[in-house]
DNA sequence: TATTGACTCCGAAACGTTTCGGGTTATACT
DNA sequence: AGTATAACCCGAAACGTTTCGGAGTCAATA
């Protein structure tokens, strides 16, 4: 049933040797003996058997991408866009995707070594990353190729695909103080992520850019979606003071606080203005639309496989870097203050 | 640098096949020495390496998914939760999923056939079934095994995982029929998807049960996502005698739909109903909150895995079929009509 | 004529497992 | 004492590729 090289090559008349240098490309066989043995094979419908292939290469012409077993994860519309342009481009190569989380009793890091040393793969892609990530330092210290979505504040010379968060936020409070805003509160995710961090400094910047005075009571510090951001929210609108907009660091977040505003009936884009960061699909959807900053999380997902066969190819003598703007979009979520 | 079961053997003093033997459990080996083993092959760091038992085994320890590569995909956060099932279970199990798509040029037939002779994976869950699925027709006559996501209509003796769409639609008829609705539009997917197939059925049904009149012009045929709902209902409430009532097949129609009526002065759950199905994280924060079907995609994913493990334990002799009921959530987009 | 080199082709080893078919002890039973 | 049985262990083959090193032709060159 299966059919084999030798299959092939019986068939062909020819040797297992010549079949497979004529399969693979290789100009030391004739024309005319590669035709006829490219018209058997597919006669055959012979397919090269993937794990006798990888045992004798010892690649696995495959990256693995292993996802936190933590909160977000996939609910996240932009982790998903972010995973659709992985799956393109990684199919598009005609390599393998290999996704797998930790179960319960895993350490995060002995699946990683487990990978690696079971030859799954041959190059990972690697997720939220967080200051001095005990990943990142693994697969340096085992000269591992890898690939990180956000770059890592320590480690500077990896490969890495991320936006300038901390520039996107910086126009976006140039937003709202054009619009008079001056008390202007921020929405966070944890602080140990990287991403978060700079987008929280792109607050802060921003601020201070505008001579407008830091006021860390209207920073909050939340988890990664609505309904983090929602409580998040109802706390700063009991602020004594409360601000007449709040900055979110991610939509979902974003969407929570429009959620608790108009809970308390406030007119969003009137009373009080919300934006998000991310702008996913659903941004343009909910009421009032959402301004937000733009990424392009398809084209980022693709990089990351470019970014990462580029890796491996250069045997981590290069290590491309990657970054892209936000792009500011306006819509009725944000209006002028008072 | 890399340990191999030779290396293990050589420490231990113990032939490969001992070493072999004792690593995976075989009785056929005293305790004292398997303890031996395991110890030194740990203290080595040793992982089989999969390739090779791969190709002895003739398994892969890996099921596929292959993406089709239309409009919808990922963007849709049920797919994402449905995925994120899959992936927990999958690594329950200690296997691997290979995520992939077709790229342009690939056929959709070829690219399976390509997985199942290059025996890369040994089972496959399929999405998004249509009528006379030529994929069903081709994995059985491979007797391959494989899972689908969604019955379908003429193979009916096949392993799925599937909602009860129909009696969905029909509660949710019911709910609006409640509150004195009489003339009811419908969001409908195209409807070569047996999933959409079923939901419009339901709503037939629904209206009937109620001796409510069928008026085709009514049912609008879109595609999956928020604009398509969005043009769709703008068609509906141009209608000469406009419905006071929609029913959206999934929930971003819905959310379009809201958007749509929204745009034009309307006010969700007041002066026109609006509904969804499928449930997503998001249609509780949108404004007004979406009354909808919920179903719980997340274990509908593990149940793939599970049934589909039992496939392949039984050899393709048990199928098993699991049908999950739909849950009518009422939140604030319905309403009592005029 | 002998030599060279280009062009084709092939045998055999190797990748790291699993597993079949035994083999060697030591103990238990006649 | 001899033999059967259980408990433990091992050699070698096999899975299906890739690739190293060579070997045979044939035409062109010296």
């Amino acid at each position: 049933m299966k059919i084999t090289l030798k299959d092939v090559a019986n068939a062909a008349g020819m040797s297992v040797t010549t079949v497979s240098r004529a399969l693979n490309g290789f100009d030391d066989v004739a024309e005319i003996t590669r035709d006829h043995i490219m018209h058997t094979a597919s006669e055959l419908g012979y397919a090269p058997n993937l794990n006798a292939r990888r045992l004798k290469t010892q690649r696995a012409d495959a990256f693995g991408l292993i996802v936190p077993n933590e909160d977000l994860r996939f609910s996240d519309p932009f982790f998903s866009e972010l995973l659709s342009g992985i799956i393109d481009q990684i199919s598009e190569y005609g390599l393998e995707l290999n996704i797998t989380t930790p179960t319960e009793k895993e350490q995060y890091e002995e699946i990683y070594l487990k990978y690696i040393r079971s030859r799954r793969v041959d190059g990972f892609i690697l997720l939220r990353t967080v200051e001095n990530d005990p990943r990142i330092a693994l697969l340096q210290k085992h000269n591992f190729p890898f690939v990180c979505f956000g770059r890592s504040g320590d480690a500077s010379d990896i490969s890495f695909v991320d936006e300038d968060g901390e520039t996107g936020i910086r126009q976006m409070i140039d937003h709202l103080v054009s619009l008079g805003h001056t008390r202007i509160g921020c929405l966070a995710e944890p602080r140990t992520l990287i991403k978060s961090r700079q987008r929280v400094q792109g607050y802060l910047d921003g601020l201070q850019a505008h001579g407008l005075p830091i006021d860390e009571s209207l920073i909050v510090e939340g988890r990664f979606r609505q309904k983090s951001g929602q409580e998040s929210t109802e706390r700063l609108l009991n602020h004594v003071d409360p601000p007449t907009a709040i900055v979110a660091v991610n939509d979902l977040l974003a969407i929570g606080a429009m959620s608790a505003a108009q809970e308390r009936g406030l007119v969003v884009g009137k009373d009080i203005s919300i934006t998000g960061f991310d702008g996913i699909p659903l941004s343009e959807y909910v009421t009032p639309a959402l301004t937000t900053l733009h990424i392009p999380a398809h084209e980022m997902g693709q990089q990351l496989c470019k970014n990462l066969v580029q890796v491996m190819n250069s045997n981590g003598q290069e290590r491309p870097k990657t970054v892209v703007q936000p792009k500011l979009i306006v819509r009725n979520s944000t209006g002028s203050a008072e």
